[in-house]
DNA sequence: AAGAACTCCTGTTGGC
DNA sequence: TGCCAACAGGAGTTCT
């Protein structure tokens, strides 16, 4: 499921449900996700205390007492259920809301001191979780090669241009590097290249001129990332194949896709007709009209 | 050293 | 209806 707006989304589902929250217990089904539990993953995390739930990248943050984080990463398939345990909690469609039954890829079951239940279902198994000392989680390994919030302020067209300075890397590829954007995935890159109408084949240094100065092009590929982003979580997300809200309700922005999954269909941009077309590049599928996303 | 290819695993989908 | 290949939102690691 999970680029940054689908993350976002499910961090507004958990937060309620385990801010203020301590883990009553915790139940670990399987040994390993994508990589291996931490050692005493359960031991640790019983007893625990949740002090705040944050996002970075695609990355749900849970900031523990002990001095302690959570690191969980839905991979593509992971996602989170909340199961309410009090009497006359309302019941949210898809999900059996029955705390003893066990679905498949069920693999981790937290029990809150609340009563309430959240389960970590993950089919494909990409993801994955990881405990890490809070005043280090910048040099975890996974966290210390991140690039910039495409949400942040600091993230305009001079922090772009810079990137792309020189770079002969297609800007596909170059957009869904985490290092550069951390939190970018497939979909909304498509997205925000189509409003922007760049091809996703240009080179990264398009996007700014001989001396490194951002192109107007660069500018308007900063603005159309926020506005997919927020528009996005505006939304609750993209439900593609996996992805719910904690609640198992859906997200809808797939509705609002200009080329993502559109291969064959016309370009929906005014007077152009085009076919949106469905190339790979670096083994993902990049979506786009050849007619006006030239450059 | 940058960029592309490969890999992990399972479920769904589309073609025949 | 059944079988099988292709494909899926990620990203660290390994190649060229």
């Amino acid at each position: 499921m999970p680029e940054l707006p689908e993350v976002e989304t499910v961090c507004g589902g958990l937060r309620p449900v385990f801010v203020g929250k301590k883990f009553k217990s915790v139940e670990q089904n399987r040994p390993d996700l994508r990589f291996p539990f931490p050692e005493n993953f359960v031991e640790c995390l019983t007893g625990a205390k949740v002090k705040d739930l944050t996002r970075r990248a695609k990355y749900v943050v849970v900031h523990l007492d002990r001095g302690m984080s959570l690191i969980m990463h839905l991979g593509m398939s992971g996602r989170f259920s909340i199961i309410e345990k009090r009497k006359g909690a309302k019941k949210p469609g898809n999900f059996v809301h029955d705390p003893t039954v066990k679905e498949a890829h069920d693999h981790v079951v937290f029990n809150m001191s609340s009563g309430d239940q959240v389960r970590y279902n993950d089919a494909r198994r990409f993801g994955f979780m990881d405990l890490v000392a809070t005043n280090e989680l910048d040099k975890h390994k996974f966290f210390k090669n991140l690039g910039i919030e495409p949400l942040d302020e600091g993230f305009d067209a001079d922090f772009l241009a810079e990137a792309a300075f020189k770079k002969s890397t297609p800007l596909k590829s170059f957009l869904l590097d985490q290092r550069v954007i951390a939190g970018l995935g497939n979909i909304y890159v498509c997205e925000a290249l189509f409003r922007t109408k760049l091809s996703p084949k240009a080179e990264a240094g398009v996007l700014c001129t001989k001396a490194g100065k951002p192109t107007k092009k660069c500018g308007k590929l900063v603005e159309a990332v926020k506005s997919v982003l927020k528009e996005a979580i505006d939304a609750g997300g993209s439900t593609l194949r996996d992805h719910r809200q904690t609640d198992g309700s859906l997200g809808y922005f797939q509705h609002s896709f200009a080329v993502y999954g559109r291969e064959g269909a016309v370009c929906v941009a005014d007077k152009c007709n085009g076919i949106i077309q469905r190339i790979t590049q670096s083994g993902r599928s990049t979506f786009y009209c050849p007619k006006c996303q030239k450059l």
